[in-house]
RNA sequence: GGAGGGAUGGGAGAGUGGCUAAAUCCACCAGACUGUAAAUCUGGCGCCCGACGGGCUACGCAGGUUCGAAUCCUGCUCCCUCCA
C-alpha cells in the first residue's frame, strides 16, 4: 500500500456549484503549492465566451498556468472523450520538467468523475448527420419510435437506456450503427468494455458548498455584474461573428450554455433584458442544484468547505495540504 | 356618476355544475447521467394519516340554489377598461 502511494500521481481537486468560488481558492492554492490549474468546465473551453462563463482573469492566467480554457471556436464541439484526454495530458505534462501540483477544478462533475474514476468510454465518435436525422425523428415520431428501433437492433443495450431520454437514445443507435449489423463483435457496445478503471491519481478533492439561499443570493449578484461587465455585448459580438442563434433552432452547443442564448434573444428583441436576465438567474439556480447531484455533501471523497472561506480555515487547510503533499 | 371586465394554488395562467387538490408553464425540492453534460431526461410539489387507500381544508368575502359549485344566483370588498 505504501508503495502505490509513492507512485500515483498526487492532485488537488476542487469541486461545487457554481458560484461558490472555486477559482478563487483554486488561485490562492496554485500560488502557495505552486500549481497548475486544469479546468473541469465544459464552457470555458470556448473562445469568445469569457464573461458570461467567468472565465478567470487575464491577470490570474498569467499567475498562474491554466490549462483546458480557450481552447476550442464556439462552433466546434467538444465531449467527455476530448475532455478526458486532454486532462490526462495535462496532469502528465505538470509532472514533468518544472514539476507542479495539478489542481483540476470546475462544476462539470462529469468530467470530474470521469477524470477521477477513469471511466471508460465508448470510442465511436458523434456522427452529426445521423444525429440529426435522429433528432428530427424524434421530433415528428417521437423518442418512442426510436427506442423501439433500438430494442428491436439491441434489446441488451435498449435495457440499459433510458428510453424517455432523446439524447441516450440516439447516442446508443448511434453506437449501434458505427459498427455495422453485427453489433455482437462490436467492442464498443457499452457493457462489453469494463466501466471504468481506476487511473493512478492520489487526489485530494475539496468541495465548497454554501447555503442554499446565500448561494442563489450570490449566483443573482455575480449575473448582476456579468451583465455589468458587459455581457451582453459579448454576446452581440459573438453574433456578429457568426455565432448566433441562426439556423438550427437549438443553434451550436456552446449556446446552449447558461446566458447567452438568452441575451441573443434578447438582442433580437423577443424579451426585455430583465427578463432574460431574470430566466439566467433561474436557469443558474437549477445548474447549480443539478451540481450537488454529481458532488454530494454525503459523499466521503469529497473534503467539504463552508464557501466564504475563513481566514482561520484557509491556514489549516494549507497546513493539510503540506503535510498531505509530503505523506 | 354611468357601462363593462376581472378576482383561481409561491408567481403567470387554464378551467365555467360532478371525470378537479384543480391543465400548462415558471419557481422550488429530489433523482438519473460513460464522446452534445451550463446539455438531456425523470419524479415530487395544500395539510394530515400505518400513506398503491383514506381524512381535512381549498379557487376574494358572506350567504343562497342544487343530490353535488372554482363553475349558477344575491350582497359585499378590491382591481382594471371605457363613457361622464
Amino acid at each position: 500500500m505504501e508503495g502505490v502511494g509513492e507512485l500515483a500521481t498526487k492532485m488537488l481537486v476542487i469541486v461545487g456549484p457554481t458560484g461558490v468560488g472555486k477559482s478563487a481558492l483554486a488561485m490562492r492554492l496554485a500560488r502557495e503549492f505552486d500549481g497548475e490549474i486544469i479546468g473541469a468546465d465544459s464552457r470555458q473551453i470556448y473562445r469568445l465566451m469569457s464573461i458570461g462563463t467567468a472565465k478567470p482573469t487575464e491577470a490570474d492566467r498569467v499567475a498562474v498556468p491554466h490549462h483546458l480554457v480557450d481552447i476550442i471556436d464556439p462552433n466546434e464541439r467538444y465531449s467527455l472523450a476530448l475532455f478526458l484526454r486532454d486532462a490526462q495530458d495535462a496532469i502528465h505534462n505538470a509532472k514533468i520538467t518544472p514539476i507542479r501540483l495539478p489542481i483540476v477544478v470546475g462544476g462539470t462533475g462529469q468530467y470530474v468523475w470521469g477524470l477521477l474514476e477513469g471511466w471508460q468510454v465508448s470510442s465511436t465518435k458523434p456522427n452529426a448527420k445521423l444525429r440529426e436525422r435522429l433528432e428530427l425523428r424524434a421530433e415528428y415520431e417521437g423518442v418512442g419510435a426510436l427506442y423501439e428501433d433500438l430494442r428491436r437492433l439491441d434489446p441488451e443495450v435498449a435495457a440499459r437506456v433510458d428510453g424517455r431520454n432523446p439524447r441516450r437514445v440516439i447516442r446508443a443507435l448511434e453506437i449501434f450503427h458505427s459498427t455495422g449489423d453485427d453489433a455482437r463483435a462490436d467492442v464498443n457496445r457499452v457493457e462489453e468494455r469494463p466501466r471504468k478503471i481506476p487511473p493512478d491519481y492520489d487526489a485530494l478533492i475539496l468541495g465548497l458548498t454554501m447555503e442554499r439561499r446565500a448561494l442563489y443570493e450570490r449566483i443573482d449578484e455575480r449575473i448582476d455584474a456579468q451583465i455589468a461587465a458587459g455581457w451582453l455585448a459579448e454576446a452581440r459580438e459573438l453574433r456578429e461573428r457568426g455565432y448566433g442563434l441562426a439556423g438550427s433552432k437549438r443553434g451550436m452547443a456552446a449556446l446552449s450554455g447558461l446566458g447567452y442564448g438568452e441575451l441573443m434573444r434578447h438582442l433580437d428583441g423577443e424579451m426585455p433584458l430583465t427578463d432574460a436576465v431574470q430566466r439566467i438567474k433561474y436557469r443558474t439556480h437549477r445548474y447549480a442544484r443539478q451540481q450537488y447531484a454529481w458532488f454530494r455533501l454525503s459523499d466521503e471523497r469529497i473534503r467539504w468547505l463552508e464557501a466564504p472561506l475563513r481566514d482561520a480555515v484557509f491556514t489549516r487547510l494549507i497546513e493539510d495540504v503540506r503535510e498531505w503533499l509530503r505523506s
